[in-house]
DNA sequence: CACTCCCGCCAATTA
DNA sequence: TAATTGGCGGGAGTG
């Protein structure tokens, strides 16, 4: 019977009978393959096209249940009509279907006949847009793979996808339902709320949007989200997804494929590009990138895209960029959509759970499967590009805003990313592992401090700004691996104007003064990081370690406390269920400041998070400084006196950790005026402006601060120290290994005393690189002691000339241009390969992938 | 050669 | 334990 089917259809379209590949059913035998001797050659299989072929894949399918049978005759009713529709949305393709195609083609089908793309179209031709809502479509994936006489493997891909957008849902094994397209817009809507949400936030810089060609513009809309939005993302139900959900399904391409669409919702232009779409679910997915993972993201972006442009969804266009065309994919479905939440809800049962579904899928997805890492961390929408760009700018070399904004875009992205991994992360910590996230109390190697406060109780409203649950920001106490410290060149670097520091290698963090009169006390609970999955790395570091560095680089008082982690993971886990709710204001954020300085206009959202810290680097030592800073039990008060320069930016730098897969981030250190204040109160969140950057970027970077900084950080009395021990961030670790500098921003003083001060203006240090930006007024030191104690300012942490061994490319001096580029804005895949060495983690890794021109400082 | 992305191995999950 | 799912990446097809 079915043979007789399949004849039947073949006729209509003969072109398009793909080529069956039934060749793993089972044993066909290569019969007769007139076509495609080659493949048969290479395996006896026979080939898909013929009839036979396909009868016996459809033998072969129905044979393992009858069950379906009688399902499957209807379905191939459908099919046959589905044929005939499926042509027309060739038209997205260029390749238009060669209907025309001789016959030769139908019988060696072309690659473009076999496309995931067209097999989608075949697929969805079975089914009705608008399915009668009485009637509920099952779908056989037997009964479609045998029609359309493909593998089993290609209808996941396209049932995944389809399944990301709710068009269907799974029901049992084997077994889906087809729900159309009653929901689409409903679903597109949330993921536009949630791609807001997560990336949302980012375009609120992004005033340029006209310059971005191909970027995302994204809206800045107030939409911004408030904490309370939260809890319509929440992902608190993984189950939402049927039983089978949460597995890791539910990680991959599901969730790429929402993220991937998010993309686009969130996008001004609409427009994707590949790579960055890729390097953006690279980020969120991954902690180490790698060139092999980014092509396999693009690979999978590929497979998703094609699905949806045969959704009519997208279609495939060009971006040319300076660099080249770059291909990317344009947002052709609906855009606007009202609310018609009350239809989707109202829909099916399985639906309904779907609008819940699709805001929670981001996250859950994340959540779902990377408990490994713990990353807590919550940040607003950032508005650090203008900081960001400029720093870029602010290079010499580079004149090219619009790539700037690019990058700032992208930046944006990964940045939207991170924080999305980081609310994952910590509601997963909090629901699942929270483990992962604090160490245990006797594990805890880390220098951290808990900080019992570790939230920051957010100041002023004006400034988005994030809560953290405390205790995630406050846990930063993982085994920070000291090697990995070392690892990173140590490369401060001052950028006049600009206030911030940057601490190249991974685990650095800085802060810097100019917090505006406002005498933010902060306590940075920032550095929690946890042992990722690497719990078990951060668990064997000794604790004692950590405490040594702790403890012999800090001055400060800080110690690890393990007794503390306990009391941070309760509050974590409290505080996940806070949410990390992300408060954004609505205002656009035109924080004063960044008005005063054009450049640093932006104001940043903060972003705390906790990292994890590398496993690789087991011993990150910096964690623990970071910790430290924490910890330091007391507030970090950082008085921001230069009211003078109020509005240039000071960020504060937390080195990604693995957890965070690259992110950095900075923190502004100088808000409006109170607008950032950590207090060591329990506040649960805290809100600071900051500014993510891909960790990438800022690893090329050896930033530093400002020196325009008049006013360094607020004197705190004794608490200058403490202010930099607030601030300490675990300076400890910073110490191991790297000398970190803490400095007013105008100067550096090397309270490090074997190095003198440098010249800011001074390119400096050859220890130093410089990025070509920042050359202008930097003054880097080197320090030989890790810790400079003295200065609240700024840290710096320096390259220590031999200490971790770069690559070339990561010594290089970034471009300016680097530092905002994703990995992937660089370009070459191949940087990336060269991650060979793992343990330089992320600061190396990054650098590495982020192909960081060479232009040395020296 | 670069871009696409098919193909199918094989691990993770489920039943 | 077998079957279902689906991550993943080699490498082929296309331009």
């Amino acid at each position: 019977e079915n043979i007789f089917d399949r004849s039947r259809m073949a006729p209509k379209t003969p072109i398009k009978n793909e080529p069956i590949d039934l060749s793993k059913q089972k044993g066909c035998t290569p019969e007769r393959n007139p076509i495609t001797p080659v493949k048969i050659i290479d395996r006896p299989q026979p080939d898909p096209w013929t009839p036979t072929a396909n009868l016996k894949m459809l033998v072969s399918a129905a044979s393992p249940d009858m069950r379906d049978r009688e399902k499957k005759k209807e379905l191939f009713r459908p099919i046959e009509n589905s044929e005939q529709s499926d042509t027309p949305d060739s038209l997205q393709y260029d390749i238009v279907d060669d209907t025309t195609v001789d016959e030769f083609e139908k019988q060696r089908p072309s690659r473009k006949q076999k496309s995931l793309g067209l097999l989608c179209q075949k697929f969805l031709a079975r089914y009705p847009n608008y399915p009668l809502s009485t009637e509920k479509t099952t779908i056989s994936l037997d009964e479609v793979a045998s029609v359309l006489g493909v593998e089993r493997r290609r209808i996941y891909d396209i049932v995944n996808v389809l399944e990301s957008l709710h068009l269907v849902s799974r029901v049992a094994k084997n077994q889906y339902c087809w729900h159309g397209r009653h929901n689409l817009s409903q679903t597109l809507k949330m993921l536009q709320e949630a791609g807001e949400l997560q990336y949302g936030e980012l375009m609120t810089f992004q005033h340029k949007e006209q310059d971005l060609e191909y970027k995302f513009g994204e809206r800045k809309k107030e939409t911004i989200p408030h904490s309370q939005d939260r809890p319509l993302l929440d992902f608190s139900e993984p189950d939402c997804s049927s039983a089978s959900a949460n597995s890791r399904k539910d990680k991959s391409l599901r969730i790429m494929s929402q993220k991937f669409v998010m993309l686009f919702l969130v996008s001004k232009t609409k427009i994707v590009t590949l790579d960055i779409a890729a390097k953006i679910l690279i980020e969120e997915t991954q902690d180490t990138v790698d060139y092999s993972k980014f092509k396999t993201k693009v690979r999978r972006l590929y497979d998703i895209a094609n699905v949806l442009t045969s959704l009519g969804l997208i279609k495939k266009v060009h971006v040319t960029e300076e660099r080249g065309r770059k291909p990317a994919f344009k947002w052709i479905g609906p855009v606007e959509f009202s609310g018609k939440t009350d239809e989707l809800r109202g829909h099916s049962p399985t639906s309904d759970s779907l609008p819940e579904r699709g805001s929670c899928a981001q996250y859950q997805i994340c959540a779902a499967g990377k408990q490994r890492f713990t990353r807590h961390a919550s940040f607003n929408g950032a508005q650090p590009c203008e900081g960001t760009r400029r720093k870029v700018s602010s290079e010499p070399s580079s004149p090219h805003q619009e790539r700037q904004d690019e990058y700032c875009s992208k930046m944006i992205n990964l940045a939207a990313v991170c924080r999305q991994k980081i609310e994952e992360d910590t509601r997963n910590s909090s629901i699942t592992s929270p483990f992962s996230l604090l160490p245990v109390p006797g594990d805890s190697d880390f220098c951290v401090n808990p900080l019992p406060q570790a939230v920051f109780p957010m100041v002023q409203a004006e400034v988005p700004s994030l809560s953290l649950p405390i205790g995630i920001s406050s846990q930063a106490p993982h085994p920070s691996t000291p090697a990995a410290s070392k690892t990173e060149n140590g490369k401060a670097t001052l950028v006049p104007n600009q206030p911030f520091l940057c601490f190249p290698s991974s685990s650095l963090f800085m802060l810097c003064g100019g917090l505006q009169e406002n005498n933010l006390s902060e306590t940075l609970p920032t550095a929690g990081d946890k042992g990722n999955r690497s719990d078990e790395a951060t668990a064997v570091v000794p604790p004692a370690v950590c405490q040594k560095r702790c403890s012999h680089k800090c001055t400060s008082p800080s110690s690890p406390a393990d007794d503390e982690e306990p009391a941070a993971k309760k509050q974590t886990i409290e505080q996940s269920d806070l949410p990390l709710s992300l408060v954004v204001p609505k205002k656009p954020f035109e924080s004063p400041k960044a008005e005063s300085t054009p450049g640093n206009a932006c104001p940043s959202a903060v972003h705390l998070e906790t990292y994890h810290l590398d496993l690789a680097s087991a011993a990150a030592p910096e964690a623990a400084s970071k910790e430290s800073l924490d910890c330091q039990e007391e507030e970090k008060h950082i008085s921001k006196e230069n009211a003078n320069q109020p509005f240039q930016p000071q960020y504060l730098y937390v080195q990604p950790t693995t957890g965070l897969s690259s992110f950095n981030f900075l923190f502004s250190a100088n808000q409006t005026p109170g607008a950032i204040s950590l207090s060591s109160n329990q506040l649960p969140s805290l809100s600071v402006p900051c500014v993510m950057m891909p960790s990438a970027a800022l690893a090329s970077f050896p930033l530093i601060c400002s020196p325009s900084f008049t006013s360094p950080v607020s004197p705190v009395p004794d608490g200058s120290f403490s202010a930099a021990a607030s601030m300490n961030f675990s300076m400890s670790s910073l110490a191991s290994t790297t000398p970190v500098f803490i400095s007013t921003t105008a100067m550096v003083t090397p309270k490090v005393s074997p190095a003198p001060s440098v010249d800011l203006q001074q390119p400096a240090h050859p220890a130093l690189h410089l990025s070509p930006v920042l050359t202008r007024s930097c003054s880097a030191v080197k320090l030989d002691s890790p810790m400079c104690v003295g200065h609240p300012v700024t840290l710096l942490k320096l390259q220590q000339p031999s200490s971790t061994p770069l690559t070339p490319k990561s010594i290089r001096p970034a471009h300016h241009e680097a530092f905002f580029k994703t990995p992937g804005s660089l370009g070459d895949p191949v940087a990336w390969k060269k991650n060979e060495g793992n343990q330089t983690r992320n600061a190396s890794s990054v650098q590495r992938r982020l192909e960081i021109s060479g232009t040395s400082p020296d």
